[in-house]
DNA sequence: TCGCAATCATTAACATGTTAAATATATTGC
DNA sequence: GCAATATATTTAACATGTTAATGATTGCGA
């Protein structure tokens, strides 16, 4: 019979843990824009490709719809971004970022990459290129 | 100046994604029990270092205090922990599995281990444990 | 073209995550 | 021994995660 791994070993919990690490300095820098990690999220995606279907946003973003919903509900209150409708499909909603999303995305562009950058160096460049690639394989693990 | 990494090479993003995907197979199962993935980690981490006190076993568990406070609260409810008085620090709580908490443990052991190993095979052994290896590095950095 | 299944997105309901404030008890310094 | 401080935990408030149900629109086949 198989047995269970260590808490000490078991990949959820150091998931968790992990990420949590990671997110104590951005949500720092963050907090003082007024952004949550994943606002932050949002912007940095829509910055990377431009306007997007909510679908795809989603998937770049890692977000659930009905979470994504309510974070562009109050980022378009903030004028962060826009909704436009869809040229053809009226069911699909298109999103966009505003120019004072992109002013978010400038004012801590630096900071955001600095701590990036400290994070991989402190890890090791080559650990966090192994790290990087094992999570992606994991991600995309068709588990059942 | 320093250029933010590409979203696809985002430590956060690629720790959600993961994350998200070890865990769909684990909350399908637990959801027969009626559990929530943190109740199941509660029940694992006080199944495998007996009693602990809140502070611990919210280390342990990766949670907040916060959090644990309410999840503790609805697992006594429901009869899978009890909360006893620390010996000497009445600040303190001292937490405990049930035996209705170890029977869910037992219940659920061999499925869990499948799924934790279907993964393992997955993901290639050895590469499962130079992730577990670099995890555990992350979430122990001392980030400022 | 009508009806119906499929698709996209939102809403609903409840659990957890996150930070700050409050509460209760212990400890320390004077 | 007592006031000030520190520590352990909980409560409060709001944001997000998660699953199921609902609403709106589209596509398709009889």
């Amino acid at each position: 019979m198989k047995q269970l791994p260590s808490t000490q070993r078991s990949l959820p919990i150091a998931l968790i843990r992990a990420r949590e690490n990671v997110m104590t300095p951005i949500r720092k820098m963050l907090s003082e824009s007024g952004l949550t990690e994943q606002q932050w999220r949002v912007l940095r995606i829509l910055d990377e490709h431009g306007a997007l279907e909510s679908t795809q946003l989603a998937k770049h973003a890692a977000l659930l719809l009905p979470s994504q919903t309510r974070i562009v509900q109050s980022m378009t209150q903030k004028g962060l971004v826009v909704r436009r409708e869809h040229h053809s499909d009226r069911r699909r909603t298109v999103i966009e970022i505003t120019e004072a999303g992109q002013a978010i995305i400038n004012d801590n562009a630096t900071k955001a990459a600095e701590i990036a950058e400290q994070i991989r160096d402190r890890l090791g460049p080559r650990r966090c290129e192994t790290l990087l690639d094992i999570l992606d394989d994991l991600g995309n693990l068709d588990v059942r």
